[in-house]
DNA sequence: TCTGGGGTCCTAGGACCC
DNA sequence: TCTGGGGTCCTAGGACCC
């Protein structure tokens, strides 16, 4: 018989991420419901399922859940982007070492290809990813297997959801997935959010597997290539191919500051240290950007303070990647969008039409000399990768940090070097 | 008082050109 | 006052994702 290659798709997806990473060196809170909070400690980004079981939305703000808090005893954490960082790496490198191809789709899920696997039982593949990866890690996992990423999500969704699946499970027959897009509100389909699912609950779609019976000529005009796709995919149609692309297409640092600021000093401060992550950022994929965006913003949601919001488009002359230039640009920027007389909640840089670092386009009357500057930085890199974050910055990052923002409940850095923890130790 | 941050892709409409 | 048709490029905004 003819044997074609035909790849699966596999969807890996860590269990309430945050939360599990927060008890990976606090065991004590195993069984217990924990809620992680974003920046600033503003509202919830990450639940485990006791605070799930607990009524606790995602995305509601803090301080509305005070008393709900204290009298479940709900542990509560600011966000840990670096001890997040480094179990999400210890987690991929463990799939690495599994499928000859992984695609990082965020911080606590990835794509893996199942290439070359027709004589490999898959159910029991993945159940051994499975177990290696939450044994050496800490972190519980699901894993989805289907011959599209859409249905591969699907059934991720599905290994999460039944236990006795025990964290794999796969829909590899049509029967499979005709059972599966049943059980599957329209909603939930990667691809679909809020909005269109509103639109198709209208018409009469309720699950995935009605989706899939509309025609093909309907969804598009109802939904545009996307929903086609989705539509396809549902069905058994690959069109969403492995992103093998590295480099982002824009780079944005943003922050809401810890307290409001009027001033445009302590702003121009944060402005440049987002500057300054933005041109990191890219040097570390080593392209160079052609544009740089600042904006800012008093509090959107105030109704009894004047607002304002404005943002400005900077091209700069030559693509660059050199943090002082970036940074001079958007300050200038800065300049003319700021105004006098408003409460000031939030500013952001953003570095985008991203080109890759060579070969690039000399502008003949450039008069610095550009081979010095990208020494420097490399010098800085290495210097702040070796002896922590910040530790050589350039002066307009300033020491004041009046704009830095609030992590009050803040884990230790358990996987960090000690130099780290003393810097952080320092700050506070 | 308190409501995150960082991305991608697609489309409609305007400007401009011939 | 009338005033075509087609192409391209750019931008803003909307939709989605985590």
């Amino acid at each position: 018989m003819l044997q074609i290659s035909i790849p699966m798709y596999g969807l890996l997806d860590c269990n309430n991420f945050y939360a599990s990473c927060e008890r990976v060196f606090n065991p004590s809170l195993n069984g217990k419901p924990v809620v992680v909070l974003s920046n600033n400690d503003g509202c919830v980004i990450a639940r485990s399922s006791e605070a799930k079981t607990l009524g606790i939305p995602m995305g509601e703000p803090a301080y509305k859940l005070k008393e709900l808090i204290e009298t479940n005893k709900v542990a509560v954490f600011s966000s840990n982007y670096v001890l997040y960082g480094d179990l999400s790496h210890r987690v991929m490198t463990i799939l690495q070492s599994f499928v000859p191809e992984i695609e990082i789709y965020s911080i606590d899920e990835a794509f893996l290809l199942f290439d070359g696997f027709e004589k490999i039982n898959l159910h029991e593949f993945g159940a051994k990813i499975v177990q290696t990866t939450t044994q050496n890690t800490g972190i519980p996992v699901s894993l989805g297997i289907a011959p599209t990423k859409t249905l591969a999500k699907v059934a991720s969704k599905f290994a999460k959801k039944y236990k006795n699946y025990k964290g794999v499970c796969v829909i590899d027959t049509d029967e499979k997935r005709e059972k599966a897009l049943k059980l599957f509100d329209i909603g939930d389909v990667w691809g679909i959010g809020r909005q269109y699912s509103k639109k198709l609950q209208y018409y009469g779609v309720n699950t995935a597997w009605d989706f899939t019976q509309r025609s093909k000529s309907w969804v598009r005009h109802t939904m545009g290539v996307t929903g086609e796709r989705t539509w396809l995919e549902l069905r058994g149609t690959p069109c969403i191919e492995m992103d093998r692309s590295v480099t982002k297409k824009s780079i944005c640092t943003s922050r809401s500051f810890g307290e409001r600021l009027t001033e445009l000093a302590p702003i121009s401060e944060a402005v440049a240290n987002f500057a300054a992550s933005c041109a990191e950022k890219l040097r570390k994929q080593h392209s160079l950007a052609s544009i740089v965006m600042v904006f800012i913003h008093t509090n959107p949601f105030a109704t009894n303070e004047p607002k304002y919001a404005n943002q400005i488009v900077l091209p700069l002359p030559v693509p660059t990647s050199d943090t002082t230039e970036i940074i001079r640009f958007a300050l200038a920027g800065l300049k003319t969008i700021y105004k006098d007389g408003f409460r000031y909640k939030k500013a952001g840089v953003i570095i985008t039409e991203i080109l890759p670092e060579r070969p690039f386009q000399q502008d003949l009357f450039e008069v610095r000399n550009r081979d010095k500057f990208n020494k420097i930085m490399g010098v800085m890199d290495s210097l702040n990768e070796s002896y922590g974050k910040q530790k050589v910055k350039i002066a307009a990052q300033g020491f004041d940090r009046k704009w830095k923002l609030k992590n009050e409940k803040l884990s230790p850095c358990y996987t960090t070097k000690l130099s780290d923890i003393l810097e952080i130790k320092a700050a506070e």
